[in-house]
RNA sequence: GCCCGGGUGGUGUAGCCCGGUUAGCAUAGGGGCCUGUCGAGCCCCAGACCCGGGUUCAAAUCCCGGCCCGGGCGCCA
């Protein structure tokens, strides 16, 4: 406290108590006035009586709006008469901070909800939802807690670039810079500056940080921008190692989230239990008898589509009781040049899903220089371009491996929300970079 | 990028198929009444058919184009 904001507060030999908040509503019975306002805690009516509130209060609540914001010093009642209120306060003094305009683009009391591009239009007041306010209550507690693990277990938070001077795979589309008088990339994920800090000696790192798609997708499971945990080991046996380590991150994310964010969780009406480990694991090619007998038929050899993992879903539900499963050895050609094949079709490589939808990718990178520089030219790029990335494995690169948690849709899936952009505090999409 | 669906007061909707009243309702807004409200209540007021073209005596309504939005697919986290 102190400075300005508290200036014309004055406690009084009777102390009191010191509120603040937006105004929710105002309901003025003619000789009795509640000011409901709310913060990101609780919600507390201010009562006005005639003859018992001086005069001055009346006048000054006589132009407040929806949305004001003030703050307010006075005496708790100890037995509140309000109901949908935590406390009820009898004002001694009020100090408005600013008067909201009174026509709102939409009303944080959502007596009339408004459609998801309106709220986004209007995120500021929308964030002011107790609703909105827990997801990411919620999104902090579960990135709190697995990061909690990480560290407990030995991994380093480290920061790698977001502006790269190569395009870091082949597949999604990159978002182009102007750098210098070059052209660069906004990265799409982390990953091989991730390998590179794994191969400087680095054995137990995470990146916590931002990554960009400029992929024209609309879907409700889709950013432009997007957030990632992504983790990387080195010293493996093999991509069992890291699918433990991610089962475990996030069951300390959600275990973190049932602790701690109870009240939130009850108020977006979520049933949150941690998930059991292991997860199951589901492995090519058996992933394709799965689908055959599931009435999906997906040709031997490629990948699979949107449906098959709604379909993969049903059948861990079924077999296993599981909202998270992983994918495990998907066929070579459908990954990207750096992972390790386990033979000549299949590949280390591990996807994680929850309620059908894919959170990550991952599992063993291949660590062999020799046979990373053959994958490149097996996939028809010029092994010359990622030289700026291959060649520090022929100066030393251990066996490793990793993954990378999308968090803006393990939250998603976590609520059950709609929409990922439900998610993202400002969301990114390709219509969408304002406000 | 491809395919579907939709744009009505500030917000959310009815009306559109089957063209023709003052375009209805809720909520927010303005004014009034009310001493315990709590989605407060009651009375009054003001406020809208995305843009452009076409068909027609007449278009929110039918047709075409554009813009915007949502969903499905692909790609992925």
């Amino acid at each position: 406290m102190g400075g300005r904001r508290s200036e014309g507060i004055h406690m009084g030999e009777e102390g009191g108590v010191k509120v603040h908040g937006w105004v929710s509503e105002i309901r003025d019975l003619g000789r009795i006035r509640f000011v409901v306002i709310r913060n990101w805690r609780e919600k507390i009516q201010l009562t006005l009586k005639r003859g018992v509130t001086p005069d001055d209060l009346f006048e000054l609540t006589d132009d407040l709006t929806q949305e004001s914001v003030i703050e307010a010093v006075g005496e708790e009642v100890a037995e509140k008469k309000a109901k949908a209120v935590d406390r009820e306060i009898v004002p001694a003094r009020i100090i408005v901070h600013s008067i909201a305009h009174p026509k709102l683009p939409m009303d944080p009391n959502w007596k009339v909800p408004a459609q998801l591009p309106t709220r986004l239009d209007n995120r500021p007041l929308d964030l002011r939802r107790p609703e909105v306010q827990a997801v990411f209550k919620i999104e902090a507690s579960l990135i709190h807690g697995m990061e909690e693990w990480l560290r407990e277990n030995g991994f380093l938070r480290v920061f790698t670039p977001a502006i790269i001077g190569a395009a870091s795979e082949s597949g999604a589309e990159v978002f182009r810079v102007q750098y210098f008088d070059r052209e660069a990339y906004l990265r799409q994920d982390p990953q091989l500056h991730r390998q590179l800090t794994i191969i400087g000696g680095f054995e137990r790192i995470y990146d916590l940080g931002v990554n960009w798609r400029a992929e024209l997708s609309h879907t409700p499971r889709h950013l432009s921008e997007f957030r990632s945990i992504a983790v990387e080991l080195a010293f493996i046996e093999n991509e069992q190692d890291t699918m433990r380590v991610e089962e475990e991150m996030i069951r300390a994310g959600i275990k973190r989230v049932v602790e701690e964010r109870s009240k939130e969780l009850e108020l977006l009406n979520v049933d949150l239990e941690v998930p059991k480990a292991p997860f199951p694991e589901l492995r090519f090619p058996k992933v394709y008898d799965i689908l055959e007998e599931m009435g999906k038929s997906v040709e031997y050899g490629e990948d699979y589509d949107t449906e098959s993992e709604r379909l993969l879903w049903q059948y861990v539900k079924q077999e296993y009781g599981a909202d998270f499963f992983f994918v495990n050895r998907f066929p070579f050609k459908v990954k990207p040049f750096y992972v390790m094949k386990e033979d000549e079709t299949w590949a280390r490589s591990v996807d994680l899903l929850y309620k059908g939808l894919e959170l990550s990718s991952g599992g063993q990178r291949e660590h062999r220089y020799d046979i990373l520089v053959s994958q490149i030219r097996e996939k028809g790029m010029n092994p010359k371009s990622l030289e700026w990335f291959t060649k520090f494995f022929a100066y030393g690169a251990p066996p490793h491996g990793g993954f990378a948690v999308g968090i803006e849709r393990l939250t998603m899936k976590m609520l059950d929300l709609p929409n990922i952009k439900e998610a993202a505090l400002f969301p990114r999409d390709p219509e969408r970079v304002l406000p």
